[in-house]
DNA sequence: CCAATATGTAATCATCGATTACATTTGGCG
DNA sequence: CGCCAAATGTAATCGATGATTACATATTGG
């Protein structure tokens, strides 16, 4: 019998209806949200995301989150959507500082932020780009703030090559260079490659910056 | 009491001392080595690879793997040193092809074979990508296999750039670069992003020599 | 030959995901 | 208001897994 914190004998009678911040109704205020947060609190910690652990700090019975999740990978997936909002937010911030008129200066703004962002939220990242739970779970959202970035370098490199600035035509390949770019150097830090290759922890991320200037130095008109 | 396939009863006398290729002599002929075979055929077909499952195929008790492993971890590890080993096989039997007095042709080769090991053995290359690995076991073949194949493009990029053929001279930057572009590129495909790149699967090979090519044409001097 | 060691087995634990039967709360409807 | 159905939470339980322990058997070297 491990762990029960919150002993709420007491208190056995009714309070109000639907009241937001209240002394927990017995019946919880809104689990389903408390659950995501637990579980995304959990993978920022490091731990592994169990339904019951998640259960334990909503101080709930181990059942209670299946009226919610029809299983773990319906949890982990509101949790993919929620990191995934929250990464789509922190992204277009970073651009709102670029000039518009200059889309190799957003795309390279774009990696960055990306690579940034990756870094901080290790965990989260990997949960988002683990795709297991673009299947399970199939949100909408999800699929649609992950779309929206996309779109969103496709739209700097289509402007860029309008400006004349590419050596290259064929847009899609240099789009998906450059994700498989930002994204492989992301994991590489994710997986624990650079120790590997004696970058200590912080260089990374100018190495990022330098990785993502020679890339678009690369694909730039000369 | 699951899955018994041996029935083994019989033949309770020793049999010679030490033959490889014998009838199973109560004591296993080298379980630690069909333990690994076991998970990595596991890992292959996709399924979960855990410790029972790997001892059920070995026909041994659920126990009996932990005399060879102190914990999954170490199964896991050797696996990963196993799957590492065959990666660097491949990678340098591909490059016997290519002419040692062409370093471009020889990085470009490498990415390749790089992708393509990967594409074609998702579940080990997740293994031996992971890292998780690389710290538990910290076994010194995998290390090894590890930073020969990094090795490899440092000399690679080394000889191109005596050859005046690189527009920049900070040649860890450019093998780094050329490495998250070939992880990530292997990684969203073993992650599923494809799909929402709308790549289908029989481009993807085309796909990575095009990204490979964009990203040599990029660091060549012109 | 025999005893120390290596290797395998059986039984057992704790944890986890998941399901089921039951209890309580809530909210709508007469 | 009062009652009933739906929503939500609890308790008990299942099967699978990683791991440990006590015990059994085989191997091997002195």
């Amino acid at each position: 019998m491990p762990t029960r914190r919150t002993p709420k004998p007491q208190t056995s009678k009714p309070r109000g209806r639907r009241q937001t911040s209240e002394a927990r109704p017995y019946h919880h205020g809104d689990l389903r949200r408390v659950l995501i947060d637990a579980a995304l609190q959990l993978a920022a910690e490091g731990a592994e995301v169990s339904v019951r652990e998640a259960a334990r700090r909503a101080a709930v019975s181990p059942g209670a989150p299946f009226r919610h999740f029809s299983n773990r990978d319906a949890l982990m997936a509101a949790v993919a959507e929620e990191a995934q909002r929250r990464f789509r937010v922190e992204i277009e911030a970073a651009l709102a500082d670029v000039p518009p008129a200059d889309p190799l200066a957003r795309f390279r703004a774009f990696g960055l932020a990306y690579v940034r962002w990756a870094m901080r939220n290790p965990a989260h990242f990997e949960i988002i780009s683990t795709g297991r739970y673009f299947a399970h779970g199939s949100s909408a959202e999800l699929t649609h703030d992950n779309s929206e970035l996309v779109a969103l370098t496709e739209r700097m490199l289509a402007e860029a090559a309008a400006q004349g600035l590419l050596r290259s035509a064929d847009l899609k390949r240099v789009q998906i260079a450059g994700r498989a770019l930002v994204y492989g150097f992301a994991r590489m830090n994710l997986d624990g490659h650079f120790p590997r290759w004696d970058v200590a922890e912080g260089e990374i991320e100018r190495m990022a910056e330098g990785v993502i200037d020679l890339f678009i130095a690369g694909i730039a008109k000369p």
